[in-house]
DNA sequence: TTTCCCGATATTGTTAACAAAACGGATCTC
DNA sequence: GAGATCCGTTTTGTTAACAATATCGGGAAA
């Protein structure tokens, strides 16, 4: 897939090459630790360098780009210590998020809540490709979650600014040795919690359901001191 | 005073312009709701669109800045829900942060920040412009732990998405009505537990002094439109 | 051979001009 | 007089060329 269309007219340029590479990105057109050439990339895209730097400067502020001065800008490429700073932040946002879920979320959303876990139920139990289903699965009930807090700002940092971070890096959040079948039970606790509309509960069961996906992710990577951002598929190519 | 020098001529021109509008935005020289003419702006900082419209980016990234597509740029202005919310993502940001500085802040931080303390109380008692310092102050506070967490994402995630976000509302953040004797003395206690060591504590502490701050916030600035009595869990479409 | 210096080349930073869209005011219609 | 419509102006979006900086490779000296 060489290529992003660019759709969508209407809008501005830089917008569209934004979701391009945005895209590009998390789907692992690129990878992380590329250097990202503004004369390629814009060609590639169809268009001049000012909608592309713009572009880059909005993903810089999701963290998906690093950019250095006179040096041209990179893809993200996080370490295990950073990775384990990212789940660190979660628990604090996730929890409150959830807290505020309990008292703010609609019937509605909590009843497709409990749905969208019956489906993930089913996945599980076929166990055909648990794994990695239940990656994005996980993800979708978080996401969900955080769309319930209606708290706008907590909403954009999770669903906006770490979202696709997580989207990124969720081959390495811990999926291994029955993981997925005791998230989806933790999933299940906390959504009781919300359904109970007891908020301290919920932040608390939240915290410590992503505490374990992080504690899970520590003994699986656990290079003591490796600097970590070098593994297998890696290497910026030319 | 009208234009920011823009000195540092060996770094980027785009930073420049961002440090000088950041400034301007902080300093209150731009207001919240000022509408942003770039080839305006352009001319002030002696320069052309291009690093400007660089630097409305990366201030956008920092929520100082709003844009809309085609409609242009303006100073961000935060209604009274916005700034809520602000706090409750300070609460779940700021009490991890705290949890994190008590492992591991250095002994030597920690002593800076009993001497910061001790400052604070002697502008405290002189009573003179207390409410003034003690906001200043309190941001130090604030600022000094999240750079004691030792946890990156975190604190850039304090220091520099919203800590200038704060700077720019600190006159409303609740400053009357002893509250900053009050405030004082629950840094104290937060020096305490992180002295200790004990990062449950130090979370627990930090969570309620940043509600209480929220709560003297949303006393004072009670909503003229809402109904009722204000329900902190409650939130109503907008 | 290794190290350091230097220049060719490529990449990023910056500028000014052009294109398109929004804004404001005057005029016209009802 | 109220409201809509058109047109000139202003502002934003985009482009291509120019300037400054970093990168890479080759050659000279130790």
């Amino acid at each position: 897939m060489a290529t992003n269309p660019l759709s969508e007219p209407s809008v501005t340029l830089s917008e569209q090459v934004f979701e391009a590479l945005q895209s590009a990105i998390v789907t692992g057109d690129l990878k992380p630790g590329d250097k990202i050439r503004e004369p390629e990339l814009a060609k590639r895209f169809g268009t001049s360098r000012g909608p592309l730097r713009d572009a880059l400067r909005r993903l810089e502020a999701r963290h998906l780009v690093t950019n250095t001065p006179n040096a041209g800008a990179r893809v993200v490429s996080l370490s295990r210590t950073q990775l384990i700073e990212l789940y660190q932040v979660r628990e604090a946002l996730e929890g409150m998020t959830c807290r505020l879920a309990a008292a703010n979320m609609r019937d509605s959303e909590i009843e497709e809540l409990a749905e969208l876990l019956d489906r993930h139920e089913a996945v599980v139990r076929r166990k055909a490709g648990a794994e990695y289903f239940q990656q994005e699965g996980d993800l979708d009930f978080h996401f969900r979650v955080a769309m319930g807090c209606k708290n706008d700002l907590l909403r954009s940092a999770l669903c906006e600014d770490h979202y696709h971070l997580m989207r990124l890096y969720r081959h390495k959040f811990s999926n291994r040795s029955g993981r997925p079948r005791r998230a989806l039970a933790e999933h299940r606790m906390i959504l009781e919690a919300i359904r109970d509309r007891d908020g301290e509960l919920a932040e608390l069961l939240m915290r410590r359901h992503i505490r374990n996906a992080r504690k899970t992710f520590e003994k699986v990577f656990s290079d003591p001191d490796a600097p970590g951002d070098n593994d297998d598929t890696e290497k910026a190519g030319r």
